[in-house]
DNA sequence: GCTCTGCTGTGAATCGTTTCAAAATCTACG
DNA sequence: CGTAGATTTTGAAACGATTCACAGCAGAGC
């Protein structure tokens, strides 16, 4: 049933040897010899089995991907761009999605352990670390994704959230707005943290600005729209009148609560609203929806670099992102 | 550097093939060594290598599923219901995306093929499945995803795409619709010309409703505003009074193309949108969108039954899942 | 004719696990 | 105390590819 390299030298007629040089050394081997081996391949339809070879050379020609949310298109893209870069080096990628759970996120990384792949990318659910060090101990690169290493040891590509919030807040403090609502949770998730962290420090500065918390249990369309039915009210009252989300779901579900109330609300009149992430849902949006980009495709690629030049005794790099900011109508007239 | 259950059984005072017991069928090992073993594991940080364990089982504990387009949130949720039936036996699932590729297709196949994996779900790309049947050939159990496998000998799971392009037209029909469009493309996914092909049948059946098919390059948010955008003039006219796109990202693009036209149109009034997969976004839609829905998680995890089930000998079997219609204020007042 | 060089090809050893027949140890009972 | 039977444990073979020291060989140079 299963055919193997002796196989393939037997008909060929020549050693189990030759048959690995022809497929990994080609030009080392006398090109009438690679004919037949070539010949005696097809023939027999041999198809290299990869646990022999890696259990060989110790280590898979692949990495692994872990994400936060595969539905988000932010991480998609992201996959997208380090699938690309894996590519050019003949790496394949597997992606795995943790759900925000650590439970998930610990079973994928013991998969990918005992997988022995060539590196780990990872945006880790929560705080602890402790898991990846002791992959990295067992000689396993790996790279943090949309996530500062901080002074731990581990090389990292990121986007500077801190700025990322700072950049929605002045920008609807620049456009008028005095009373903004931070719509997004929970706290513990980083991302979240550090955007509102940086929207409130521009806030801070502006002696007659306020900003309120909304805080969300995931970052879904559900939420958005649940919260933006309690904002209604407040902005009518003018208790709010610039909104940030966390990320784009959350404002599209803000968005369509707004204008699908009783008493509907303008935008950008009464209220603008940023987003994050720009997927493609928010510049499709009814109001196409000012957001903050972040480079995600780069990101992945950058990630694969950092995995593939982590080699013995190479210092961790961390490579921080700028974000920038997409202007639309959700904020201008 | 590397620990193996050498060094593991040596700490514990026992043979490897103890230790494996221990690991595999603790239940022919004493309590006492089990608990021995146990710490020298823990001790060691020893993590199985799964390249070897494959190698002598001749098997991967694992499944394969390439999907068309990962972007896609319906193929998300086929991927999710799949996992969650695959982690019930223990198996891991690896998702890879074709992006409606032949070369990504074969490519991905190709390295699941060296993996040996215990079976392969997928939605094919084209018409072309001579490298499944090579696959099968080779041992590996094959299940089609969201295409009907015909008188070929694979199992499959799919949904009536017939009936649901019929569901779509014939709801529009039934709120008094005439002059229906029907976007979506290219043709050659069977996907697209079978819900064309439902919808053509139903209007054939009524003599004074007509059907006009508005082709697409993909199945994208931009190209749903590209046609929309040309529709606007035929609903104006009168020309065109419903319309079913052939997934909710088209469906999405078209709401907004026509309601941010120069002279906007209404909607239900002017013009009935009917989508398809019904994906959260389309819910969320300012109109909240018609969509005819399949069962994704379903078709996973019984996609992962099929091969499960699957064994020497077993006849396939095709599983037929019914769409049904979800009825939003796209289409009724 | 002989050695040296460079090119091809060989085949045994190796990677880490599982398996399984056989050995070792224990248990119960007469 | 002896032994049949059950329970545990052992250790070598096997899985399929790669590697690498070495062998064979042809042609060059002397």
């Amino acid at each position: 049933m299963a055919v193997s390299v002796k196989e393939v030298a037997a008909l060929a007629g020549v050693s189990v040897g030759t048959v690995s040089n022809v497929l990994n050394r080609p030009e080392h081997v006398k090109p009438d010899t690679i004919r037949r081996v070539q010949d005696a391949i097809d023939e027999l339809g041999y198809v290299p089995n990869s646990a022999a070879r890696q259990l060989r050379e110790g280590r898979s020609r692949s990495l692994a991907l872990v994400v936060l949310d595969v539905a988000n298109p932010f991480f998609t893209d992201v996959a997208r761009g380090a699938e690309a870069r894996a590519a050019e080096d003949g790496l394949t990628l597997f992606l795995a999605n943790s759900d925000d759970s650590t439970d998930r996120e610990a079973l994928h990384l013991d998969v990918f352990a005992q997988q022995r792949v060539g590196g780990v990318l990872v945006s880790p659910v929560g705080e602890d670390l402790s898991r990846l060090e002791t992959m990295r101990g067992h000689g396993i690169p790996v790279v943090l994704v949309d996530r500062e290493a901080g002074e731990s040891a581990f090389s990292s590509v990121s986007v500077d959230d801190k700025a990322g919030g700072a950049l929605a807040a002045r920008h609807l403090l620049e456009t008028g707005r005095r009373h903004l609502a931070f719509v997004g949770g929970p706290l513990r998730i980083r991302q979240v943290a550090d955007r509102f962290e940086g929207a409130s420090s521009v806030v801070a500065g502006e002696p007659d600005a306020t900003l309120r918390l909304f805080g969300t249990d995931e970052m879904t369309l559900n939420e958005g729209r649940r919260v933006g039915e309690a904002l209604v009210p407040l902005i009518k009252d003018g208790r709010v009148d610039g909104i940030v989300a966390a990320n784009d779901l959350l404002a599209i579900g803000i968005q369509r609560a707004l204008l699908f109330a009783d008493e509907p609300v303008r935008m950008p009149e009464d209220v603008g609203l940023v987003g994050y992430d720009d997927i493609a849902f928010a510049a499709s949006a009814v109001v196409p929806i000012s957001s903050v980009r972040q480079p995600s495709a780069l990101i992945g690629s950058t990630a694969v670099e950092l995995i593939l030049e982590a080699g013995d005794g190479v210092a961790p790099r961390q490579v921080v992102f700028e974000p920038d900011l997409v202007v639309r109508a959700s904020t201008v007239g």
